[in-house]
DNA sequence: CTGATCTTGCACAGGTGTGTGCAACCTAAG
DNA sequence: CTTAGGTTGCACACACCTGTGCAAGATCAG
């Protein structure tokens, strides 16, 4: 929607700063979830009166990091799928993980904080209905729980996996060991034993487990 | 330790006022985390200015919210024991589910804040102890997961209860429905399949699921 | 009733944060 | 080079919070 009469082009460094402010609200956020505009701003090598030439307010930005996120771990997601309703859920549990780990912090509060809804409701709608319908799938094949409403089951999981996230800020996880949390923890909210999960993840050790190729 | 030499005994209204500020901050920080002294001390029928003579600081008045409802808790669970580490760990999420489910989003908001490890660390550390025993206890038996640190297991139990803990501030849960979730959820964390934990549920439902006879 | 105990109401100091306005100043586009 | 696009640095207004001081009033103990 172009509102205005550009008799220019704007200029290159414009969306170049806007990207740093962006990335520096990523890092200084994971750092400290109430980090003051003047921080970011420093830390994107700007000035606090500057960010408002491209965001109108502190929560437009976040708001709109957040929606980046989302939609980077919708896509990665999206990237990848089987058939199989546990293994697709232990998938999906490894490609969030990997696409999450290194904001861990940030994420953390976002999906506890007020963008909660935003976030969940909106780019990544999709992944929590794929995650209810893994649930509701692996129910009627006898691997997933009957005894609780599938939504309820979705919500479980997600839980098991915010734990993970929890638990990885409080005391280091690395990479590897956090995949290895998240899928186990999310197979037993699924209602599997701890044998069975590991089952799964020794089966699919490849796409589960081992890092991607380069 | 009698600091002052007191002429005369306090006036009774005193305490009374003093409990009614806690209760009242109870109240108030369950629905806003961030309430003010002022809404809290209106809350309890007195000023802002009043506060100051019960409490030294904002800070403090929170911090013994939290160490008492961590006593009552710890008191609560420290009632009842059962040799069984299964049977155990399911106890103990009843135990505390019922000491806590009127108060979820306040306990939600000291579990997930700054008071976390003063009030985990402090009157809850035996709690967390014996979840560890338990774990521990049930991976020798053969009943719990063998593929984690018994530590980290605990920490996922716990973090199971805090997932219901938040699922019930999002979506109302009965009392029932609440006992059930956080013993099914923690079994799982420990390792049981759903049916497993579904049996023990079955087996003992005098003891987990009923309500205590008046 | 008397007086110590508590509460009130107001004021103030100090802190931290957001959002705006504006003149001066760089810097890239043409 | 010219000029619009972008940034700076300063100013201010505003909101909200905590913590304190102090005089005046209310209230309970003895």
């Amino acid at each position: 929607m172009p509102e205005g009469i550009r008799v220019r082009a704007p200029r290159s460094d414009a969306a170049k700063n806007r990207a740093a402010l962006l990335d520096a609200a990523r890092a200084e956020l994971n750092r400290d979830p109430d980090a003051s505009l003047d921080v970011i701003a420093a830390a994107a090598g700007l000035t606090r009166r500057a960010v408002y030439g491209h965001f109108p307010s502190r929560e437009a930005l976040i708001a709109e990091l957040a929606e980046v996120g989302a939609a980077r771990v919708a896509a990665a997601v999206d990237a990848m799928h089987d058939p199989d309703p546990v293994l697709d859920l232990a998938l999906v549990g490894r490609l969030v993980w990997d696409d999450v780990e290194h904001v861990r912090a940030m994420t953390r509060t976002v999906v506890r904080g007020p963008l909660r809804d935003q976030v969940l409701g909106g780019a990544l709608g999709p992944l929590h209905a794929r995650i209810v319908a893994d649930v509701r799938l692996a129910a009627e094949t006898g691997a997933g729980r009957t005894d609780l409403d599938p939504e309820v089951v979705a919500r479980l999981v997600e839980g098991a996996a915010f734990s993970v996230l929890d638990e990885s800020v409080r005391t280091p996880v690395g990479r590897a060991e956090g995949r290895r949390l998240v899928i186990l923890a999310g197979l037993g909210a699924l209602g599997l034993s701890w044998r069975e999960a590991n089952d799964v993840l020794g089966a699919h050790a490849a796409r589960l487990t081992e890092e991607a190729e380069a």
